[in-house]
DNA sequence: AGCCAGGGTCTGC
DNA sequence: GCAGACCATGGC
């Protein structure tokens, strides 16, 4: 990888396993669009940003060297060596599979409250509503940005509001357990940030304690909100694979980066 | 129109 | 411990 700054902002060449389409629009992240051009626009961690891809490399606009190394370097996980991954991967004949058809996918590292919020909201819920909740919640409680962009709300911000004052979200009965998820946050029962380091299972029972958190979401937001790539979050498409080919579970090549391993399963599998 | 969605809770056996 | 109803909403 190779970071050079140019008049716009920065470029990024030499990046191998590297797939923005792929890697934004694979249900891991929700406030993601594509814009005309076909450049990605989005907000993480109180931050706005332009990206898009090209035979070049990757293009980050209006980016200091600072904010990448601060914000993105590790939001797009660009120190996991993918390459080396994936040919251990590979030693399963499905996981090849899964990644000749769709290289590049890489599971983003997100901030935990965000990442727990959405998957609430995720539960039992398509992908494009789950986008559309995600950005009434940011709009209406969010902290406007100057480009016209909410941040993500946070916990105690919504810790505060009653079902009533979510009702525009329109999150259904997920409101409940998004205002329980914001006050456990808030009031310190549930610690976020100690979960990237916790022994794995005692991070998945503390979760759990939040209503409307169940095994799946828990394992969401520590695969995607942690840093946990052993978390192995099981949803009906999953699901489907491991009965239809994995009935003992994973492969051993799997071991340890069970989150990655299944997110090249989901999708495979979801793209029929 | 009806089925399904990156599920979880609650109830009843 | 485990199956089944139920939950709000809207995309397809």
């Amino acid at each position: 990888m190779k970071i050079f700054e140019i008049p716009d902002g920065l470029l990024i060449k030499e990046l191998n396993c590297f797939d923005l389409d792929l890697t934004l629009d694979c249900g891991q992240a929700f406030r993601w669009r594509k814009n005309d051009a076909g450049c990605w626009h989005g907000v993480a961690f109180g931050k706005a940003l332009d990206i898009c891809q090209t035979g070049e490399g990757l293009m980050l606009f209006h980016v200091s060297a600072d904010e990448f190394e601060d914000i993105w370097r590790s939001y797009f996980d660009l120190d996991r060596d993918y390459s080396g991954l994936c040919d251990t991967f590979c030693a399963d004949s499905n996981l090849k599979s899964a990644i000749g058809l769709f290289p590049g996918i890489r599971v983003l590292r997100q901030e935990p409250w965000e990442t727990l919020c959405s998957f609430i909201i995720s539960q039992n819920n398509n992908i494009p509503r789950i986008k559309g909740i995600v950005e009434r919640l940011c709009a209406d409680f969010g902290e406007p940005l100057i480009s016209d962009d909410f941040t993500f709300p946070c916990a105690e911000k919504i810790a505060k509001l009653s079902i009533e004052d979510l009702a525009p979200v329109r999150a259904g009965f997920r409101s409940k357990y998004i205002i329980d998820a914001a006050q456990k946050v808030a009031n310190g029962k549930v610690s976020l940030s100690g979960l990237n380091s916790k022994p794995i299972n005692e991070a998945r029972n503390e979760l759990i304690r939040i209503k409307g958190v169940g095994a799946k979401v828990a394992e969401c937001t520590l695969l995607y909100g942690c840093g946990r790539s052993e978390a192995f979050p099981v949803d009906v498409w999953v699901k489907r694979v491991m009965s239809e080919l994995y009935p003992d579970g994973l492969p051993d090549c799997a071991e340890g980066f069970q989150g990655i391993a299944q997110q090249y399963l989901f999708h495979w599998r979801r793209q029929q």
